[in-house]
DNA sequence: TTGTAAGCGTTATCAG
DNA sequence: CTGATAACGCTTACAA
């Protein structure tokens, strides 16, 4: 419980606590003597400045607020090793906030750090997330927020996301391609944006083609896994079944895996199916799964390199509103095949 | 970048500060008029308290640094969101780094939250690890540590761990039971507990059973997925490959699936496997892996309790010297069986 | 080149 | 019940 702070060191060093700020923070106005002699002490004791104390008064906590809805998700948890990649090297820590997809706990989670706890803050919103207020107020109090994957498309910032649009269209055109004629989409919430696209992508696809299409081929999920398998199953048994399913996120197609194997039918010949998502192990299951997956890691760090800099340069590089995508790759196994 | 701070709703108040400061912290010594004129001004205007201020005031940041090994992997995802489940409902923060299983990215972790950024430490030792010099300087600057999973063992604080060495004989036992005769054991380190752990339990029950055992039947592996691949396919190939695989960690088990896909032999035909690993969908792979599965997130409150029950209660309960054992679950599937 | 003093926003102590 | 003041540890004018 020693409380080693440059008070102290000056008293042991008889110079006053400025000299040994200014020394430790290698000032230009010291001379190389008295830096060595501080440089020392504060070694040998094992001097560690106080973060709080220099928040306080630079009002900057070299920190970043990162927020986002699932932890338990590879496509997060390598956006997050992204960020941190670049933030460790200017020395900035990290705050990480599980949404769990409830936009009251997002509330609870911003109003944290609206406090000035963090310097600026990377999220990706819930999926019940239609207003954007709480967000709003973040920017007001000066605090930079941008957004990747789920993004709040009105709020003037940059934005990261991939071509959903686009690997929408390409995945259902896939399906087409072999041979399917009725293809279900898999919908988390109409709210957030990567759903929209998704769903964008998917339309124009069908409409594209020579298939019908029926309203009730999107489907509305829910986030509790037990209602989802309930629904899916009721939609597998019937003779009139989908023959092909795009799922806009990873843990419906999990779901739609079980379902299908618990209905007895066969992926894919049965049925086709593709999924967004991030995991190492595709390949793995069975059949090996087709998937669009996104550049988690570079989109982690690209939203860290612009918040560094924003934050750290002299000549501050401002966070423009736009919108930066960086495309997904559609992986091709098994589970879409003929 | 308004700053509403106590100062300012004093004046506008015209109060004296301290005044405010009592009131929003709903002191005894305020009436109630006075009260509820600050908290609606504060509400109005949205005040919210600078932490910083606060911290270095009371010696105290309401902040908890967690530090993993490795963050794409679902076990420690679901820890940490057992650790915030608990400390959020005491208002405290998660800093959350990952130290890539590498000792200097540790030590430069470890370093920086000597500062007292941080109130305590949660963490899970690198595969590296071997020396606990930078933890022991942890414990001397007063900031609590402790351990889940890869614990320091001979650290005076309390580690959660699973039943390692049950886990790994009961493994190994029952790949026995199923006709092994050849049984590899793939480690990641021997630096760490676990690995030592499973070590143990695999070596007992090989020992306890009719099967030889020779020293080259424990696999050394790296950090380095294509040097396992390799060292993996070279003791696959020939005539007197194994006939079952413990694997103590989940990566290198992915690295033996494709290894043996590779070269064209069969699970479980062939080769039995299992795996200690919490993957949701351990059941959809081909063929469904047997895991031994940790109660991540259970350990994750745990560890946080433990935690909030030191530094928020009035009557601090201590942090004792002790190894507290959550049971692991054997999920045999077919990977493992005949 | 070094020392003195003020202040960042809070809260605890002491007075009134 | 409320107000003035000091202090947490650090940095930065300003002074010497």
């Amino acid at each position: 419980m020693t409380k080693i702070n440059i008070k102290y060191l000056a008293e042991k060093l008889k110079m006053a606590p400025s000299t040994v700020s200014r020394a430790l923070n290698d000032s230009y106005e010291i001379s190389e003597a008295t830096k060595a002699k501080v440089m020392a002490l504060a070694k040998e004791l094992n001097y560690q400045p106080n973060p709080y104390a220099r928040s306080l008064r630079a009002h900057k906590s070299r920190t970043i607020g990162v927020i986002i809805p699932e932890r338990i998700n590879n496509f997060f948890a390598q956006v997050i090793d992204g960020i941190e990649e670049i933030t460790q090297q200017y020395g900035y820590h990290l705050l990480v906030y599980n949404s769990h997809e409830d936009v009251e706990q997002e509330k609870k989670i911003i109003s944290y750090l609206l406090g000035g706890r963090v310097d600026a803050i990377v999220m990706s919103v819930s999926s019940q997330t239609s207003s954007t207020e709480h967000l709003e107020q973040v920017q007001k109090q000066g605090i930079p927020i941008i957004f990747f994957d789920r993004i709040a498309q009105d709020m003037p910032t940059t934005k990261f996301i991939t071509n959903d649009y686009q690997s929408g269209f390409d995945a259902t055109r896939h399906l087409i391609k072999n041979g399917c004629r009725k293809i279900y989409f898999l919908l988390l919430s109409k709210e957030i944006t990567i759903g929209k696209e998704r769903l964008r992508g998917y339309l124009d696809a069908i409409k594209g083609s020579d298939l019908p299409f029926k309203e009730e081929w999107v489907i509305q999920c829910s986030q509790d896994e037990k209602q989802n398998m309930e629904l899916f199953k009721s939609f597998l048994y019937p003779m009139d079944r989908p023959d092909g399913i795009l799922s806009s996120v990873e843990k419906l197609a999990i779901t739609a895996y079980h379902a299908i194997k618990q209905t007895r039918l066969s992926i894919p010949k049965d049925i086709k199916l593709i999924t967004f998502s991030n995991m190492k192990i595709a390949d793995l299951l069975n059949p090996p799964l087709t998937t669009i997956s996104q550049p988690a890691h570079e989109i982690g760090r690209q939203c860290a390199k612009l918040l560094m800099n924003n934050l750290t340069k002299t000549k501050q590089i401002p966070i423009e509103d736009k919108v930066i995508t960086i495309p997904s790759v559609l992986q091709i196994r098994s589970s879409s095949e003929p």
